[in-house]
Parts: structure tokens; sequence; C-alpha cells
DNA sequence: TTGACGGGAGAACGTGCGTTCTCTACTTTA
DNA sequence: TAAAGTAGAGAACGCACGTTCTCCCGTCAA
């Protein structure tokens, strides 16, 4: 095995046990037996496993944003884009394994303690307002949408992980819909 | 020191460093050097510490909605009191200690481990979203608008853990007069 | 064929922490 | 005053886990 396919192993166990069950809740030895790749490779591609959680949160930001703007992208009206955003939640929140925001997740747990990862997340919330702002400036809107927009959709998240079921994003997308007039 | 003054030292002490570093982040000795109760009496109050944050969560939980309900209640105009509950988010985010929900950081931390706090989060949330149901009821609005003020409610606690600041309440405080139109 | 190298399995080490135990000092009561 | 019970300080215990080390085996060059 070379050493880029052991590093998205490691990335892939990594990925499903903390998303799952939290970072603390899951050993090195865990990830071990999920990926098949050895501790001692594991800590040659990755020295500690704080950064093993940072490669996590780094990748599964790129995808998670691949994959909104794909969605988006195959509508055409610039005012439809913006609710297809909460058609994509609801669909991120139907998915079987859904757990509810990685990255608010991440927070809770290590925001307090880890001032890396506290900044991967607002990164990553950062990224998601401002493509929110760019949907809202292609239609025309006036830029104060944005604000409540990435609000509805935010609490949506935060309530979908926590109670489950893909309402919060209806209801999300009907707010929003009348935010748009 | 007798046994209530005790419950409530170490409930104190509890609160002020789960809340501040997370529940992991804290160990019993900190607990202890916190509160100044030993911990042959901490075991004999909470014969767990799983227990202690559940008593945390309980008692915060009596305490924050009876401030909010407090400072929502001086309040005449049926309407205006919706939108005090974001004035109150917004007096609550800028308290210096301030480090988002306590219980969307509860969940995100212990949420995948502990079937009782996840509860107790559920249900925290819940009775939130039912204050917010029979305050738009109270208006004599429909009832269809409780779920975007909640998500409006929950997005800006979420963003003001992360970001800091009071910015999240105003924004979703203006989002909410204009669904109630 | 042999010797060196690399990698895997898993034991070992150190530390942190939840929980319990021990010892001592003080209070209370007969 | 003496005996007994109580509480506090902090040591001790057991375990989990992050990290490192050891041993062994397969591979490949000379």
């Amino acid at each position: 095995m070379d050493s880029a396919t052991a590093r998205e192993q490691a990335l892939d166990a990594a990925e499903k046990l903390f998303y799952a069950r939290g970072v603390q809740a899951v050993g090195m030895d865990d990830l071990r037996g999920a990926s098949g790749v050895s501790l001692k490779r594991l800590y040659q591609l990755f020295p500690a496993k704080e950064q093993l959680v940072e490669a996590y949160l780094e990748r599964r930001d790129v995808r998670w944003r691949g994959l909104l703007a794909q969605s988006v992208a195959r509508r055409e009206d610039p005012r439809e884009r913006i609710l297809a955003v909460f058609d994509w939640l609801a669909q991120w929140f139907g998915e079987p394994d859904f757990h509810g925001c990685a990255w608010i997740n991440a927070y809770g747990e290590l925001g307090a303690t880890s001032e890396r990862v506290a900044g991967q997340v607002r990164s990553h919330k950062r990224a998601f307002r401002e493509y929110l702002g760019a949907l809202v400036a292609d239609a025309g809107l006036p830029d104060a949408l944005t604000g409540p927009l990435f609000l509805l959709a935010e609490g949506a998240m935060v309530t979908a992980g926590i109670d489950g079921g893909t309402a919060p994003a209806a209801e999300a997308r009907e707010a929003a819909r009348l935010l748009l007039g």
C-alpha cells in the first residue's frame, strides 16, 4: 500500500469515526482497526492525533462546500439557487449517517481547548456565509439578506443534528422564501 | 458547611468550569479546587461525574428559561414580546463569559456517547421552542412562524458561540421583524 | 543465499483522570 | 476526659489512551 492510499484510508476512517462518535471517543487504535493502516504508519503520516483531526476537518470542508456548490449550480434562476441551498440541506439531513454539522460538533467538543480547531471552524463558517453572500449578490438582492439566510441555515443544521429528520431544512427554506419576498 | 450549600458550591464550580472549558477538559480535582468541596463529599453528593453533568445542565436549564421569560414578560405588546427574545439573546451574547449555548456545546461533546445528556439537550430545545410557540399564539400569529423564529434563534446562538459578539442576535431580530410582517 | 531494509502487529510506557482508600484532626457526647 | 464518629487532604488504584519501542517477517540487491 503506498503512502497516498494509506493517507486516504486513514482519513476515511477518521471521518467516519470522528463524525459518528466525536473525536475524544475515538482512540488511535480504533482508527488503526477501521483503516487497516498500522499505528506506525499512522504516526508517520500524522505526527499526532490533533493533526489527523485537522486533516479530517480540512478534507471534509473542501468536499462539503464542493457538493453544495455543485448541487446549487444545477439551477438556472439566481433566486432559485438560494432556495437550492436549503434543498441540499434537506437531502444531507436525510442521509442515514447524518450526525449534525461536523464543525459545530467539533467546536462544542474542542473549540475551548484547541485554537487551531476553533480557527478551522470559524473559517469554514465564514466561507459558507460568503458563499451565501455571493448567491444573494448574484440574485440582485440586498446584502442584508445574507445574515438571516445564514442564521436560518445554521439553525437548521444544529436542530437537525439534535432532533434528526429533515423538517428543519423545510422550515428554513420556507422562511427563506418569505424573506426573499 | 451543610449539604445544601456544598451542593450549590459544587454546582457553581461545575457550571463555571464545564461551560468555559467543556466537560471532558475538567477533572474532578479541578472541581474540588474550584468549589472547596472535598472529593469525598463530591462523590457523596454526585456518585459519578456524569450525574454532576446532568445536574449542571438541569439547573442551568431552569435558570436560563427563567431569565428569558422574566425579561420577555417586561414587555406589554405580544408582538414586542417575540422581539424581546432576540434582545435578551443579544444581552446574553454580550456577557463577558459567554461561550455559546451550553446545550449545543454539550451535545457536540457528549451527544453521541451519553443518551441521558442527549435527552436533556432535546428537552431543553423542545421547551424553548414551545415557549416561542406560546408567544406566537399569544400574538395571534400563525403557528407556522414558530419554526422559523426558533431556527433564527438557534442560528444566532451557534454563530455567536463560534464567532463571538452580539451581531447574530441583531441580525436574527431584524429577520424576525420581517417575518412577523 | 545472505544481509540489510521496510513495514506490520502488538507489547510497552507514561500520563491523566475517575474513583476509592487511608490517615489525621476535630467535634460531640456520655 | 475519653471514645467514637465525621470530614478533609491527598495518596493510591485502575484503566484508558496517546505515543513509542521491539520483534519478526517479507523483499530485494549483491
